[in-house]
DNA sequence: GACAAGATTAGCT
DNA sequence: GCTAATCTTGTCT
């Protein structure tokens, strides 16, 4: 498969076009064994750096959220509750903290790899449909905590062909403060985004 | 050092 | 729809 990688420019800029962006772009990461698992970024949630409360970033600089005031197109992967990884997108300049999270992908490339990391998964639809599951079936973990999308062992491609699609907002999942802020973003209809009653509010 | 919270998931009712 | 599992991180002492 040929690929259009993004470049760094892209990510250094405001988080919530870089989020609605991001929708319908490519996310590659490239294995051990030289091939490469792909999918379709469908859902995406933004994370406003210090003015925040809901980011790791918001009103302070710890060892945690260190990565997120790197320069847009860097990695941020955290671990959360005993057991799960979440991959983030740092965006705009160094020094602002905001980043945007990837909460579903619909697989293209490399699905049988993907079904061998995630065990649990039951069917296509289940594989990628959520923030930890995603980097289970990518083999995502905090040795990517840090590394640039310009390395390419993960990065983001343009589509080879544009698809049109209608962006849906809602609410944020999972977080208690700053919940009321519409930061989800996701492509309207898709099958792989996950399955959550903020689907319905418009 | 101790302690509580957390950007989730899977499994059960 | 509800909840246990599980441990890193941040905060306070």
């Amino acid at each position: 498969m040929r690929y259009l990688p993004i470049q760094d420019d892209f990510f250094k800029r405001n988080t919530l076009k870089v989020a609605k962006d991001l929708l319908g772009k490519i996310i590659v990461r490239k294995t051990d064994k030289n091939t490469y698992i792909s999918a379709k970024i469908v859902e995406v949630e933004a994370y406003m750096g210090d003015h925040d409360p809901a980011c790791h970033a918001y009103q302070k600089v710890t060892s945690r959220s260190g990565t997120l005031y790197e320069d847009g197109g860097t990695i941020y992967v955290y671990f959360i509750y005993g057991n799960y990884y979440c991959f983030n997108i740092v965006t705009e300049k160094k020094g602002i903290g905001s980043a945007v999270l990837i909460r579903a992908v619909e697989p293209i490339e490399g699905i049988e790899i993907m079904k061998e990391f995630r065990q649990k998964s039951k069917t296509l639809f289940d594989l990628t449909n959520g923030p930890s599951k995603f980097c289970l079936a990518f083999d995502i973990d905090k040795r990517f905590n840090g590394k640039k999308l310009s390395e390419k062992e993960i990065f983001i491609s343009y589509p080879i062909k544009k698809e049109k699609f209608e962006i849906s907002t809602s609410k944020r999942i999972g977080i208690k403060k700053g919940e009321h802020f519409l930061y989800r973003f996701f492509i309207k209809d898709n099958l792989y985004v996950t399955k959550h009653k903020y689907n319905f509010i418009y």
